[in-house]
Order: structure tokens, then sequence, then C-alpha cells
DNA sequence: AGGATAACCTGACAATAGTCAGATTTATAT
DNA sequence: ATATAAATCTGACTATTGTCAGGTTATCCT
């Protein structure tokens, strides 16, 4: 008999994962996933999700076609654990860089923060950028409830430092984009493959801070 | 007798559109082929290219689901001349703008850039940046071209404008982050539907001039 | 009106998709 | 060793896909 229930538990900071309990030797389940999961995700970035098919990512995770389904509700199941995986579980998180108790400066934290995501955060920004239209509204709101809280905490930060005016929407404008800018290590790479990755990342936090600096200067 | 041939011209900046001319008339080819790119841009926005199918650009534009095929090659001779339409087509372009005899300060030319790519082509850039692989590799180093084209003008005219050294590298990673940043518009949208739009432009700019302005400063 | 040509459409084909029932193998317990 | 349960796999079903051969209708010229 298999048995598949549908995870309807209130929504964490993650997309919804489905209930799968088939197999009941939990780390093989945990390993078998892991598996799929990293077949997966070469496969999406390759070709996309909705061009990669169940057999791709059976035959390139040695998983069964018909036991995948032992593992994982379906397709989107797939999807949905892969951006939990390499998008939600981004750490360090934005938001504790920025209430750190040690006050590190916003260049550090702006260092720490694309230093990490540039370097091994790279797959889930694209995948998270390239496969919204797959997810369903709920996972899309999800997404979306994710980037908000960053720039709400950015936005916070920035007003605090900046001493600006609390109407002043260009803040959150700013925040935006700072949270935006983490996508271009991971999108343009293939720009400066001749540039030493460190000194792109410098430039990018030089000219963010230079961005923030003028708030104040020319407000309206 | 059906006549379909491949257009091998030179590569010129846009993508290779397939020789289609099983119609005669040409001016109803023009029509048909507007009726489905239309279509299939609507419907690449929202389900993506692999998800789309020919049925569904057909039933959207009103093309016969056999006739299709006596205006376009095949489904991805659509991708491309849509990304030539929106993409390729991108007017006033940035090159140009940038050796205007008049002048304009970089201001007014990010201005007029980002306004009008934000305002008109949205889809443009989303649909670029979400079909890549799908795409041969031919037409993805075309888009590269047509990329890296904009980045050496715009390097070039910072670095006239700025007095900067010949080996400075930071400037290609600058241009190259401004051209980035032309995506902003489209993709993060739906973070300020309540702020004023022309704001969001203004504090791009400022922001995008502080960064070069910057530039000369901080050399290291 | 009649014939020729251009445009359009019906209906289908082969390939491939996601999915899974049920048989088979492997491991475990007594 | 045998019985039981767990895990794996074979093989297939149904739906959908891109594609197009060939028939049908509309248009135009004389």
């Amino acid at each position: 008999m298999k048995h598949v229930k549908s995870d309807h538990s209130t929504s964490g900071s993650k997309l919804l994962e489905a209930d799968v309990d088939v197999i009941q030797n939990k780390n093989l389940v945990e390993e078998r996933r892991d598996q799929l999961l990293d077949a997966a995700q070469d496969l999406f970035m390759e070709k996309g999700f909705a061009s990669t098919t169940i057999r791709d990512i059976c035959g390139r995770s040695g998983v069964n076609q018909a036991s995948i389904y032992d593992y994982v509700l379906n397709k989107h199941d797939i999807l949905r654990r892969l951006l939990n995986r390499i998008w939600f579980r981004i750490s360090p998180r934005l938001e504790d860089l920025l209430i750190d108790e040690a006050r590190k400066s916003l260049r550090e934290i702006l260092k720490t923060y694309y230093g990490s995501c540039w370097k091994e955060k790279r797959n889930g920004t694209i995948l998270a950028y390239r496969s919204v239209h797959h997810l369903n509204e709920e996972d899309k709101k999800q997404l979306q409830n994710h980037e908000r809280a960053m720039i709400n905490a950015l936005s916070l930060y920035l007003r605090s430092q900046c001493n600006l005016d609390k109407m002043d929407q260009r803040v959150e404008v700013i925040a935006n984009f700072i949270i935006f800018a983490n996508a271009f290590g991971p999108m343009r790479d293939w720009l400066h493959r001749e540039i030493e990755s460190d000194l792109v990342l410098d430039t990018i936090v030089d000219g963010i801070l230079a961005m923030v600096d003028q708030l104040p200067v020319t407000k309206i």
C-alpha cells in the first residue's frame, strides 16, 4: 500500500514539501533525495525545468524511474525541494548579518553576503529567477515574502545608519536594488572571466556603498 | 510544393531567422508573423518557452496549427524572431546615445536608456534572461556579443569621462553592472508598485552615478 | 463563368511525456 | 532456512507534443 499525503503545515520560510513516506528507512530517503536533487540541479541549470524529464533525472541520479515516486511526490515537488535547498537556506542570512551585535560595517556585511552567494549559491539565484513561472501562486508568494523580508530588514538598517526621512521611499528602492544586485555575480560571470573575482566583488561593494552614501545628499 | 530553406547569412546583430517563403504575399506573411509573435510573447512570459505549445500559440493568435509552418520554420524559430523583435531591436541603442554629438550627460543617457527599456522593453529583458538555455550555441554567442558590445562602448565612454588608468579593470565591471542593472526595472517591478516609477528610475540613476563618481577615488 | 493559383485547414503520425501497478529482488527476523 | 517485509525495477498506459501530408476553400485573372 502506498501512503502519500500532502503536507499542509503553516507556511514557514520555505516552500511546501510533500509528505511522501512510502519508504520507511529515513536515512535512505534522505540519501536518495539528495541524489535526485543533485541530478535535478545540474539538469535544470542546463536545460531548464520544463525541458528536463523525469527520465533525465533518474538516469543521472541512478534512481529508478518508478522508485522516484517513492521519494518525491512529482516533478514539481523536486523543484520545490531544490529551491528550498539552494535558495531558501542561504546562509549567512542577510537579516542575521544586519543585526549582528558586533555591528559590522555595511561594507563587511555586503562583502560577506555577496561573497558567499556568488561562490556557493550561484545556481540558487539563477534557478529562482528562471523557474518562478513554474511555481504555483502560493509558492511565488513565498519567494516574494522571502525577498521582501530581506528588503525590509535592509531598509531598516539603512534608515538607522543614514538618518533619513521616514517618508523617503528611495531607501526601499535602494534596498531592493542591493538585493537584486546579488544576482550580478551568478548571472554575469561569463563576462569577466579574465578579471580576478575578488576585484569584481570589491568593485561592486564599493559601488553600492557610494550609492548608499549619496542617498541623504540627493534628497529631493 | 513547399519551399523552405535556411538562411545562413553572415552574423549581423541579431539571431538567424529561417527563410520560410511558402506564402507569397509578403504583407500577409508579416501580418501573420506579428500575430504569432504577439501571442508567443504573452505565452512565453506566462509559462515559459518550453511549457508553451504550438497549439497554445495558434489558439491565441488565431493562426491554424498547420499553417503556422507556412510562416515560421519551427518553435525555436519563433523564439529567435521574438528575441530579435523585443531584445535585439532595442531603441534607443545605448551605443548611439553614448556617441551622440550633443554630448549628453551620463545622467541623461541613463535616464533615457533605462526609462525606455523599463517602459517598453520589459518582456525583452525578462525573456532573454529566461530563455538563453533554449538557444543553440551560436545564438547564445550572439546574445553575449550584443551585451559585450554595449559594455565595451560604455567602458570606453567611462574611461574618457573619468580619466582613468587604462589598466583599471574596474571600469569593465562597472560597465557590466550598469548594463545588468537594466534588468532591475523589469524583474523587480512587483516590489514597488506603491512607489512612483519616476522616483524608482531617478533613484537608481542617481545611485549609478554615485557608483561611477567614486571610481577614481577608490582606485587601489 | 471557369480555371488556376494562393491560402487555409482537417486529421493524423510518431515521439515523448509523467506516472504507476504489480512483479521481482533483497534484507531482516525468527 | 524460511517467512515476512522492505526496496527496487520492468513494462506499460494515457496524454500530449511538434510536425505536416494532403484535401478544401477563397481569390484573382481572363
